[in-house]
DNA sequence: TCAATATATGAACAGTTGTTCATATATAAA
DNA sequence: TTTATATATGAACAACTGTTCATATATTGA
């Protein structure tokens, strides 16, 4: 058996690394229902703006969201339909194993 | 907009973190191919036997992989389907990112 | 019981990561 | 231009992560 390419398996871990980060996965959630601006973000996920800005920096340089500027404002929005996959992926797996379904009140997220 | 449950962003960071690392990549994808104990993991990968054990440890806590006892060896196997499936969406992201197709002498992964 | 082999674990350490604070840059309005 | 608003960035720092080395535990066979 031939172990994996070590390059992919460098990339690879990259690539998940980014998701490996509760402030990223909120961002994320949130562009996948819409896109928004930093300000919108900063409002709706509660976070400090430049913790946010570095986040989406490195979520830019790392290709999982475009952004364009809208005179003052610049919008982010997701870059392919992959993050929202990779997420399901991931969502599902952990309620298989915790049995929990992360509603709140009732609704389904 | 409602955004992501706390809990959930925290759990899934977590999750994803566990794909975010080249050694624990590198196991994943060689169990993907077979089950395999640890000193055959060791010779595959050409990593230190205790790094090793503490990745599996890892690997393990967060019901990614399971592993039987078979007289000195214990034999390692992955737990479900999710994490190929995990890990073929990843390369797909990549490889269309970066047009790279991660061959090696014209094999396949 | 003792020796050999297989695996696991704890402590220490260097390297990485995410946040905060302060400040810079960019755009629009006055 | 000046001022206000939106966003980005650099430096500093605490917290976390993965590896190594040494050692412990488990299993088998002599």
């Amino acid at each position: 058996m031939r172990p994996i390419n070590e390059e992919l398996a460098y990339d690879l871990g990259d690539f998940f690394k980014i998701f490996g980060d509760p402030t990223r996965i909120k961002i994320l959630y949130a562009l996948l229902q819409k896109d928004m601006c930093v300000s919108e973000l900063v409002e709706t996920l509660a976070i400090n703006q430049s913790a946010l800005s570095h986040q989406l920096r490195i979520l830019r340089q790392n290709d999982i969201v475009k952004f364009r500027r809208d005179g003052k404002n610049v919008t982010y929005s997701l870059d392919d339909e992959h993050v929202g996959i990779l997420l399901k992926n991931g969502i599902e797996h952990i309620s298989h194993k915790n049995g929990y379904s992360y509603e709140e009140g009732g609704e389904e997220i």
